[in-house]
RNA sequence: AGGCGCGUAGCUCAGCUGGUUAGAGCACUAGCUCGACAUGCUAGGGGUCGUCGGUUCGAGUCCGACCGCGCCUACCA
């Protein structure tokens, strides 16, 4: 065995070999047990959020799987509509050709082309991180099956009369000439201008010539159809149903009174544009007012507007509409102004409140029973507290605008006569026989559907919906949901809706919301600020330089290269190491904490890579042991002594804490128990333990039998206990460990995870070692803090000491001295004035230091340890001179205190002998 | 504006229904090539738990106010 641990020669191989015996396929048997993956995006590489919650998957499926349930891990990914259409058509451009070149039905054949070329990039990546996914039945949500559930789910949604069609405002992007929804757009604030623009009354009302209304967009003023003021609003009360002159066009509109107006902004005149403002849009219907669309779909200025601005791009009409009102001395003033600027998400452009027709799902219909579901706990959320953001945005839901102007994605099957009647059905040939019409001239709907409207279908449309098949009754509903709380609305929400609209179930029982992986400094990771880490290179190592390299291509911004090369030079200034999958996995699990941030440091995975390093030689010297011992272990002649039960009781306690870790989905939790039991018990003491018992040869050779099978038997627990958070390095180990106890199978994976109950629990060897631990650093802390050499053999006088203290001294001198590296360990009842002292419990622990001793040092170091006692007896009889607290609290803990204070008194009494004692010997 | 959350050691974070001397990892200091491991071993230093007030015998933990920070949603043109 090497000496150290290295993951890149093991990983690839048992992956494979897992997936070549599709072990990650449901077996068939027990109770079911399935997540769904939420599906990444087709187009999208592995970061490290999907790293993060894919290995927080992972370990519930390889525990569940161990536990013997049957495990399905639903895997598969979605087409991304916009953003995979963008790819293909980048590519295109580079062969110099459009998509309206290619016509619709050829460019979708070049994106299913590149789906088959480069679509599993991510699923491969997935891999690497070791993930038991169900590969066998990877599923796409363009497939025929997920394509049948989103046509049947738009027709039954029809016919109940929650899709509609409708010429409403949506958000238009002016750049991919599509609608999107609310959620996809990105409002930031950005810095902007208000200008104050006269709009001349028609006919001057006593000495009010003109209003002024303020506006951050002066190039929508072409489409203004009023100005509303308030209607209490004394000052204009007089002007209502009046009218002014729109400037730079020949209108007059109307001055009307709403509500929607606050008197105390700016001059409290407001100018109306229903079809460019979603506010105005509903002051427009409130007042029948004519809405003038003055933008084509690229944001141009069409030709409801006048002549001279007609064919100007939106930000170019801007500049000559206020230049022109400037001319006109109808601008009054410009202010700077903060405001919050809409982006479309994948285009970054400015987005457009745009009249068209579209589809909309009703939603208020179906969030009422999803609302329901999770008030009456039929789906909780994990932690609780996301269930209020969610019930805030299904209150408040608006309905859904599902039609996206593109060509890849589902589409609509709704077709149109020439008469402008619509039909929706599941194909044309369907329609023709229910409506009777013949060979009547049909076309079908241009549009496609939203890609979160197959993603809300996802967890029963990949079981086989709307078919009644056997993993739809087996896995639905599913157990968990595991997904960051930036797609509660675009997905878990809608999810909810579908499911209990097309179920009648919930598609999932619980919905486990971890946070969001950021940088060392807090910062979401991004291409552009350049701190985006790949789980890949934390898994295979990089170089500087190609690391630098890879954060500094393909930048939007390429002016920012040289900032973010620096800032990578100094937080990586020798790259990346190579920390293998399981490190990642287990400094995951421990960022897994409750919190909504999760700041990777890249010291935090070098610990659990030494944690694996720790595990590697721990078996490696259990193994060498078994070897020289030329013991068989599985002859049932064997002695548990004291610290077998010990360590077995441990393991006990630390399997009660991961299992409770991982049903309360606390991965921090249970990784940090298994991580303090193979460090700080198994290895820091029982494997020291263990060598006292293997190296004397006075032990019997049933002692020493006991004591291998222990050794072994522990570690193949905690590797079963370690595999679903680390699958490789315990697969890799198991195999040699194993066979040792006459285990044999191909894989730790299918094997059963360790349970608290297997090992029993024994208080009394707990407190016997306990007691033997503080008698072991006693000694070692007089060592260290009065400098005696490491090697050095010390003899150890022992003092009073409880019955039971003296009964464990005896039995266990041998280990102690082993442990204490003590030479002999003798009881006195002498004053020993020249010794170094400590106590464990009861029993006082003399260090005769003779030559080595400065009694001026060693009574410093007991004047200091007494203080510290003091404190604390004064603590304690303050509390306990306290009435209300000896009436009040409960007995257990008065009794706790009563006796902290008697043996911290007693402790007290001990050092001061000694320190009058040393005293003496003080010049 | 509304909603949610955070503030504990130099850093990153645990601390459940209030009850020993507030913990871990990293970092730091000192000393160690002893037969698994220097990716290691041993020992150690370091916190008035954001501030103020309240409830309580007892508050890091519960309540209120304030200060600071973050996120989400909706926005006044």
């Amino acid at each position: 065995m090497d000496k150290s641990y290295n993951p890149k020669s093991i990983e690839l191989d048992w992956y494979n070999h897992w997936e070549k015996n599709n072990y990650f396929s449901p077996k068939g048997q027990g109770s079911s047990y399935c997540i769904m993956l939420p599906p990444p995006n087709v187009t999208g590489s592995l970061h490290m959020g999907h790293a993060f919650q894919q290995t927080l998957m992972d370990i519930l499926i390889r525990y569940h799987r161990m536990n013997n349930n049957d495990v399905l891990w639903q895997c598969g990914t979605d087409h991304a509509g916009i953003a995979t259409q963008m790819v293909v058509e980048r590519q295109l451009q580079q062969r110099k050709v459009s998509r309206h070149d290619l016509g619709r039905e050829k460019f979708i054949d070049e994106v299913w082309k590149w789906k088959e070329a480069s679509g599993n990039t991510i699923s491969n990546q997935s891999r690497r991180l070791g993930t038991s996914m169900d590969w066998a039945n990877e599923r796409f949500t363009m497939d025929e099956g997920l394509s049948d559930a989103v046509r049947e789910v738009f027709v039954q949604l029809y016919d109940k009369g929650l899709i509609y069609r409708g010429k409403r405002l949506v958000n238009w992007d002016p750049v991919l000439h599509t609608a999107i929804s609310d959620l996809e757009v990105i409002s930031e604030e950005e810095n902007g201008h208000l200008w104050h623009m006269r709009y001349p009354l028609a006919e001057s009302v006593k000495d009010i010539e003109h209003l002024v209304v303020a506006t951050t967009r002066p190039e929508t003023m072409l489409g203004d159809t009023a100005v509303a003021v308030h209607p209490d609003d004394d000052r204009y009360s007089k002007l209502i149903g009046k009218k002014v002159s729109l400037p730079l066009t020949d209108r007059l509109i109307p001055i009307i009174a709403d509500e929607y107006v606050d008197p105390e902004f700016g001059s409290g005149c407001v100018k109306i544009t229903p079809a460019h403002d979603f506010n105005d849009y509903e002051v427009g219907e409130r007042h029948n007012l004519e809405k003038i669309n003055i933008f084509t779909a690229d944001a141009i200025i069409n030709n409801a507007a006048p002549k001279q601005y007609q064919g100007l791009d939106r930000f170019d009409a801007r500049k000559k509409i206020i230049a022109d009102l400037e001319n006109k001395k109808l601008l009054e003033k410009v202010e700077d102004h903060k405001l919050m600027i809409p982006r479309g998400d994948r285009s970054n452009a400015i987005v457009e409140p745009y009249l068209t027709d579209q589809w909309y799902v009703k939603v208020k219909p179906l969030a009422e029973p999803a609302i329901k579901a999770v008030e009456n706990g039929l789906i909780k959320f994990v932690p609780k507290n996301w269930e209020k953001t969610y019930f805030e945005w299904m209150r408040n839901i608006e309905d859904w605008c599902v039609s996206r102007q593109l060509w890849w994605g589902h589409r609509i099957p709704a077709w149109y006569d020439d008469d402008g009647n619509i039909f929706v059905g599941h194909n044309e040939k369907e329609i023709r026989e229910k409506n009777n019409l013949g060979d009547k001239k049909l076309k079908q709907d241009e549009d496609v559907l939203d890609t979160w409207f197959s993603s809300s279908l996802w967890p029963f449309s990949t079981l086989g919906w709307p078919k009644k098949t056997e993993r739809l009754e087996k896995f639905y509903p599913t157990n968990v949901l595991v997904t960051g709380f930036d797609i509660i609305f675009f997905w878990v929400a809608r999810m909810i809706m579908m499911g209990l609209k097309f179920t009648g179930e919930p598609p999932f029982k619980e919905v486990y919301i971890h946070g969001l992986v950021r940088d060392s400094d807090g910062q979401k990771m991004s291409k552009s600020k350049g701190n985006v880490l790949d789980p890949l290179d934390l898994i295979d190592g990089i170089e500087l330089e190609d690391l630098v390299r890879k954060r500094t291509t393909g930048l939007m911004q390429p002016q920012l290269a040289k900032k973010i090369e620096k800032s990578t030079r100094q937080h990586f200034p020798d790259g990346i190491n190579a920390y293998g999958t399981d490190s990642l996995r287990i400094t995951f699990a421990s960022l897994a904490t409750q919190g909504r941030d999760i700041r990777f440091d890249i010291g935090r995975i070098d610990g659990y890579r030494n944690f694996c390093n720790k595990i590697w030689n721990a078996t490696r010297f259990v193994l060498m042991n078994i070897e020289s011992q030329k013991i068989d272990i599985n002859n049932d002649k064997k002695t548990f002594g004291l610290t077998e039960r010990w360590i077995t009781s441990q393991l006990s306690t630390t399997l009660n804490a991961t299992q409770e870790g991982i049903k309360t989905y606390r991965f921090d939790l249970a990784s940090q128990a298994l991580y303090e039991f193979v460090w700080n018990e198994y290895c820091d003491w029982y494997l020291e333990f263990s060598k006292s018992t293997l190296n004397d040869k006075a032990k019997s050779e049933e002692e020493k039998r006991g004591t291998l099978y222990t050794l072994v038997y522990i570690l193949d627990a905690l590797l079963r206990g370690l595999h679903p958070f680390m699958p490789f390095i315990t697969e890799e180990l198991w195999h040699r460990v194993a066979p040792i106890l006459n285990k044999n199978s191909e894989t730790i994976m299918l094997e059963s995870y360790p349970s608290k109950d297997e090992f029993e629990r024994d208080k009394k060897a707990d407190e016997e070692i306990e007691w033997i631990k503080s008698f072991v650093m006693g000694i070692r802390r007089i060592r260290s803090e009065r400098d005696i050499p490491p090697g050095k053999e010390l003899t150890v006088s022992t003092k009073g000491g409880s019955k039971k203290e003296l009964g464990w001294l005896n039995k266990n001198e041998l280990l102690i001295k082993m442990l204490g590296k003590i030479e002999k360990i003798v009881p006195t009842e002498d004053e020993v004035s020249d010794a170094a002292l400590a106590l464990a419990g009861e029993m006082t622990m003399l260090v005769p230091l003779a030559d080595l001793i400065n009694p001026q040092d060693e009574h410093n170091r007991i004047s200091k340890i007494i203080d510290n006692l003091e404190k604390e007896k004064m603590q304690l009889s303050t509390k306990l001179e306290n009435k209300s607290f000896v009436e009040r609290a409960p007995k257990d803990v008065v009794d706790g205190a009563k006796q902290r204070l008697t043996d911290t008194l007693s402790d007290i009494e001990t050092y001061q002998e000694q320190l009058e004692s040393i005293s003496k010997l003080l010049p």
